[in-house]
DNA sequence: CTGTTAGCGCTTTCAC
DNA sequence: GTGAAAGCGCTAACAG
């Protein structure tokens, strides 16, 4: 078993000097061209790559950036992770993926084991525990680091960084619209997300529209935790007649329209359906459900260019932290009523 | 802005040699208690960590697996990077994360960028172009790197590697022998991936057991590349009077359930359905369909005990390559008719 | 008990 | 043109 063989063996069997070899490699024109010609020759022969880490430790950049999520399973954050990727490998750069599973902890040790010059910035979406017990010192310590983050989706105000997020409030209100527009006067809006920073948003945005209109009322389901989603949607669309589900989140859409297949509703003749999700639904479901599209892999492309533009900066000319915002677009398909109500020219 | 500490700037402020705040921190029994405690409370002041860079690089180990796989938005692929991912973080790995995008180029480019010392050792899936170009150098080369892999679902037979795999035959012909034996007589077995190791054997079980029955006949449906699925199994269904379909991966599955719903058959009365799918249509759907559980999580954690394992071994005891097989779960729900052929006793 | 030294593989400055 | 030497941050054998 031959073992990897490094810029040493090749001086050695060249009868050349380490820094002579490593400059020819590098097509220095301080070297020969017949030095360099014979140089590449062996190290293609021993198809010579130079160690990742020698050269990273030497340059203090490792082209790799790590990726904290707090899940995988969910589709939207696939989406971003594949966003990311594609963005970071076209620049040449490696991704270190870690799923925190919603877990404070998890994600502390995560912080953690990347902010060892393992990773040159990080991209990443808070656990839910984090959210919610507001816990953020192991985010503000990377500042100390000096190593720069983007937090996108799942973010808080509190921390000083760059972020990436959704107009969410916005989006939800342009959902709610359609619907009121379209004669929807019984809301529900389903949320079994409320107790995160984007569950909060999209609520606020829902409810300002429908607030907004007499005619229209609205009823909140929030459903916390893994509770048994499926029969407390169930009762509540027996015993609550509405005209319409707005789906904060992927569950709350998915569950939603499967449960009223189940009750032999009719979409969206007796019900209509928007939901928040991210191309899931879209693909697997029939009737085709309208759909707030997050832009998932755009999301994740945004927040890798903007850290490769915060690595890209003079650190001492560390600029204030940006915001972006990326917009949702509301896409109407068969489980939503055209619009009804003539607006006011 | 202050700079990362290192051991040696430990050393200066506390009037010590490098190694003895080095052994320190490792509770060396050389070094007396005193200094010990010295160093940890300066260690831990400024929130020291060891650079994991220089560390892998004194031990050539990362502590770090790479894993290529052929897609990400596939929730199968999803699910198998979840059991990886947990249980490397189980043992204190790292995972570095690669998406070949379905493309042999950009298979090989990771291959590469891996292979230069970053990782202990590689956990794959084919690319599609790779199986069927068959190219297969960049694989068998890691061995020569001394760099192991382990490949799952999408493998290759004349690769020398440890395998985890699916016995996609068995499961394909498990699931139509309950076709069969719940009264179908004429089934369709629709399969959009027929180029793959997988779709293979998939087509090649479910055959096997059709072709068992004189009363039974079967057609095959094989979709190629993104063709517009949709019609083709549409006009499909239209045109040929078949009582079940065996949906050979996701997209068969799942364009035929919302196809039949939309034809208005009834599912499982007039069309019986089961799919190979990983939970994804199982969620959302309605009726809930049967489908063929490839415990994809078990997959990607079972993989990666397989590395571990072979990254324990002596490297001089390189034992034979093992090849694990997962078994698959017949998931009955409502979309089959129950068993009605009485078994001979 | 503590310190010196060499070396992991590479880059880069400075001599020759 | 080529090579010697220092150093990135750490570990470990060996001296003292």
């Amino acid at each position: 078993m031959r073992k990897k063989v490094t810029l040493k063996q090749l001086a050695k069997e060249l009868n050349l000097s380490i820094s002579t070899v490593s400059k020819s490699l590098k097509n220095d024109r301080e070297i020969s061209q017949k030095t360099i010609a014979r140089v590449k020759e062996l190290a293609e022969f021993y198809k010579y790559k130079p160690n990742a880490l020698a050269v990273s430790l030497k340059s203090s950049r490792t082209n790799t950036i790590g990726v904290i999520l707090p899940e995988i399973l969910n589709h939207f954050f696939a989406k971003v992770l594949n966003g990311i990727e594609q963005e970071a490998s076209k620049h040449g750069y490696k991704i270190l993926t870690c799923i925190s599973n919603e877990c404070y902890q998890k994600e502390v040790d995560y912080v953690e084991m990347l902010s060892n010059n393992s990773v040159d910035g990080l991209i990443m979406s808070l656990s839910q525990e984090t959210q919610i017990t507001n816990q953020l010192d192991h985010i503000k310590e990377l500042k100390r680091d000096n190593i720069p983050v983007v937090l996108f989706d799942r973010i808080n105000e509190t921390i000083d960084c760059d972020k990436v997020i959704i107009d969410d409030k916005k989006a939800s209100s342009k959902a709610m619209q359609h619907l009121v527009d379209s004669g929807c006067k019984n809301i529900a809006i389903v949320t079994t997300i409320s107790n995160l920073s984007v569950g909060e948003l999209r609520c606020t945005g829902a409810k300002k529209i429908a607030e907004m209109y007499d005619d229209v009322s609205y009823h909140m389901l929030m459903i916390n935790e893994v509770a048994d989603v499926e029969s407390i949607i169930e009762e509540f669309l027996t015993s609550n007649a509405v005209d319409a589900v707005l789906g904060l989140d992927e569950t709350a859409a998915a569950v939603s329209v499967n449960i009223a297949a189940k009750m032999g509703l009719k979409i969206p003749e007796q019900l209509s359906v928007i939901g928040f999700t991210d191309g899931l639904l879209a693909k697997y479901s029939y009737p085709k459900l309208s759909i707030v599209s997050q832009h998932a892999e755009t999301l994740g492309a945004i927040a890798t260019q903007r850290l490769f533009k915060r690595l890209a900066m003079n650190p001492s000319a560390k600029n204030k932290a940006v915001t972006e915002i990326v917009e949702t677009t509301l896409l109407l398909r068969a489980s939503t009523l055209p619009v009804r109500t003539t607006k006011q020219l």
